[in-house]
RNA sequence: GCACCCGUAGCUCAGUCGGAUAGAGCAUCAGAUUCCUAAUCUGAGGGCCACAGGUUCGAAUCCUGUCGGGUGCACCA
């Protein structure tokens, strides 16, 4: 238990005794009634806004309020003070021996301090990555995979049973595209001049090898053929090589999913057709007639009619088509059957989506809802455009001439860590510059390296410490002064932080989180250069050493355990 | 034209289910290394929270509108 959920109870009871005491209605509603540490830490160690919030219902002001739930909480051992503040804050000063049992609860915990039970035990489905089995990771896959992966281990960690999933979009056009690519390659490898590669098809060299292990295994059986013959057959080979090629990028970034659901199994399972029957049934899909696509001109456009989707019934602007006019599906339609299906594995769902389909968030939503209740839960994160920098100019990407920047390069020259903790330090629904120069620097612009740095500084004080026989020890925490505790009350937030970030699906916290802890470290530690005896490593004191290391491994701890929710090694020498 | 995201210090960004004097890094200026890793720390200056209304005890935060930046607006995926 938390210092702050501990407290959050304090004030509970102390509600209950004045509903006793026939201050408080009975029937007072508390939501809203919140302790947290106040912002500025001069005004205590944790403030309470009851009275402020519960004043209207009590008939009285706020400050009134204040002075009986204040008297009620001074009652508590572990209070100091307990101050009226402002409109009816109540500021609470605890015993320093609140905060060194807080340290011990790190040290009991380990590796799963800051673990929450708050989801209890719900299964989430979220989905990321997705990129269309059509070829390697490149940079603008990166920042979804990172959010993606590292709200996963968050969610994990606040108790949620998480499936990390990956949806292969292998049965639109595209895919076609990849197999008649790959045949291209697969007559090249069998010695065949192609010349350059028709516009329309993917010209990129990761299709050379899939091209020559086609030759290997088929020889020159479809070298002539017919499309017809090997259309499927290459589709499927060429789909495995590059869901084999997208594994292995995500590797480098330390992603593994558990699950790939593939769109053209969904097919064949007939899912799309029995989504649609049931929405047909119900009236939310009909034969209708598009209008024309507004504020561009469209040259081809010719109405048809389609069997459309009622979003509109939701708050989107149109209803959307579910198959094309030649009777395949579009991708909505499939990806509606792919969602109602995701459903019935799991509690709740998250997608996480690049910024450039904003766009048809409403109708996947409105789909959901129409196949599986209003009150299924169902989200969609999107995450923004990252700009590539290089020392301050941008990187110029175009995708036709193959010139874009990949994953693997990324990850090989600034470092899986550097990546994965520069994703997460801008929230996700604002844009954010990436630049080489700057995440490879290390020094205290970089956070990274500064959080890397705090923790690998202590693992070198507890190794210096441990060379010279002494080790951590909790038997004398009496002798940790105001800068000790100010320390533990810092890692004491840890697991609020990791709350208030589940909750609202911001994994960014933790990161900003670990900036401040380490600074808070940092600055402890380098009090030992004006004052000697603020020194965590004193030769003439052995118990106030064991003491002073004991916090410092703890702090390294909860550090460590916010790193690997962001999937970053805590170094421990750099 | 419509929809979504963003607008906070010179720059890059936190803070937004309403709370106290709006924070951090960089940059600028002034300091700290006979000392546990200076990849660090201490201090100073720097703000009309885009703008205008509204809601209320209280608004950077909620609502409406305006302006500015980005993204999207196929039967694509």
């Amino acid at each position: 238990m938390t210092i702050y959920s501990r407290f959050a109870a304090h004030v509970d009871s102390a509600l209950d005794a004045l509903v006793a005491a026939g201050e408080l209605p009975a029937q007072t509603v508390r939501a809203g009634v919140t302790v947290e540490p106040p912002r500025d830490a001069a005004h205590g160690d944790l403030a309470t806004n009851a009275a402020m919030v519960l004043a209207r219902q009590a008939k009285t002001n706020p400050r009134a309020l204040a002075v009986q739930i204040a008297a009620e909480l001074e009652k508590i051992e572990e209070v100091k003070a307990a101050e009226i503040a402002g409109p009816g804050f109540i500021n609470l000063r605890l015993s320093d021996s609140c905060w060194i049992a807080g340290l011990a609860e790190i040290a009991r915990l380990g590796p799963d301090y800051g673990r929450s039970d708050m989801g209890a035990g719900r299964t989430v489905n979220v989905e990321y990555v997705s990129a269309n089995p059509t070829g390697p990771m490149h940079m603008g896959h990166v920042r979804g995979a990172v959010v993606g992966d590292a709200l996963a281990s968050l969610l994990e960690f606040a108790g949620h049973k998480v499936v990390r999933e990956y949806y292969i979009n292998d049965a639109g056009g595209q895919v076609d595209t990849l197999a008649r690519s790959a045949h291209l390659r697969y007559r090249e490898a069998l010695g065949e001049d192609i010349g350059a590669i028709p516009e329309g098809l993917y010209p990129g060299d990761y299709l050379v090898p899939t091209g020559v292990r086609l030759a290997e295994k088929f020889g020159d059986a479809y070298k002539d053929a017919n499309e017809s013959e090997w259309l499927v057959l290459f589709r499927e080979e060429a789909v495995n090589d590059m869901m084999d090629m997208i594994r292995a990028d995500l590797a480098l970034l330390g992603i593994v999913h558990d699950e790939f659901a593939s769109e053209a199994q969904l097919h064949v399972e007939g899912k799309a057709e029995a989504a649609e029957a049931e929405l047909r049934s119900r009236d939310l899909v009909y034969d209708g007639i598009l209008e024309a696509p507004k504020g561009k001109t469209l040259n081809d456009w010719e109405p048809v009619e389609l069997p459309l989707f009622r979003s509109t019934k939701f708050g989107d602007d149109q209803d959307r088509p579910i198959r094309k006019s030649d009777g395949k599906w579009t991708y909505f339609g499939a990806d509606l059957a792919y969602h109602f299906q995701k459903l019935q594995n799991a509690d709740e769902l998250i997608d996480i989506w690049g910024a450039d389909h904003a766009g048809t968030v409403k109708r996947i939503k409105a789909a959901v809802a129409a196949l599986a209740g209003e009150d299924a839960k169902f989200d969609v994160k999107l995450v923004q455009m990252v700009k590539l920098l290089r020392d301050g100019e941008p990187i110029k990407m175009s995708k036709r001439s193959g010139t874009f920047v990949t994953l693997k390069e990324v990850v090989d020259e600034v470092g899986k860590d550097a990546v994965r903790f520069t994703m997460l330090t801008r929230k996700a629904d604002a844009q954010m510059e990436f630049d080489f120069a700057k995440v490879v620097e290390a020094s205290r612009d970089n956070p990274v390296f500064y959080v890397q740095y705090a923790h690998a500084r202590i693992q070198s004080m507890l190794r210096k410490a441990a060379a010279d026989g002494i080790t951590p020890s909790d038997t004398h925490l009496d002798t940790l002064g105001a800068e000790e505790i100010a320390l533990i009350q810092q890692a004491a937030q840890f697991p609020r932080i990791v709350e208030s970030a589940a909750q609202s699906r911001e994994p960014h916290r933790i990161a900003f989180y670990l900036n401040d802890l380490s600074a808070a470290f940092h600055g402890f530690y380098n009090l030992g250069n004006d004052r000697p005896e603020k020194r965590i490593l004193m030769a003439d004191n052995a118990e106030m050493t064991a003491a002073r290391l004991f916090l410092a491994q703890n702090i390294g701890q909860t550090i460590a355990n916010g790193l690997a929710i962001m999937g970053v090694e805590a170094a421990n020498e750099m």
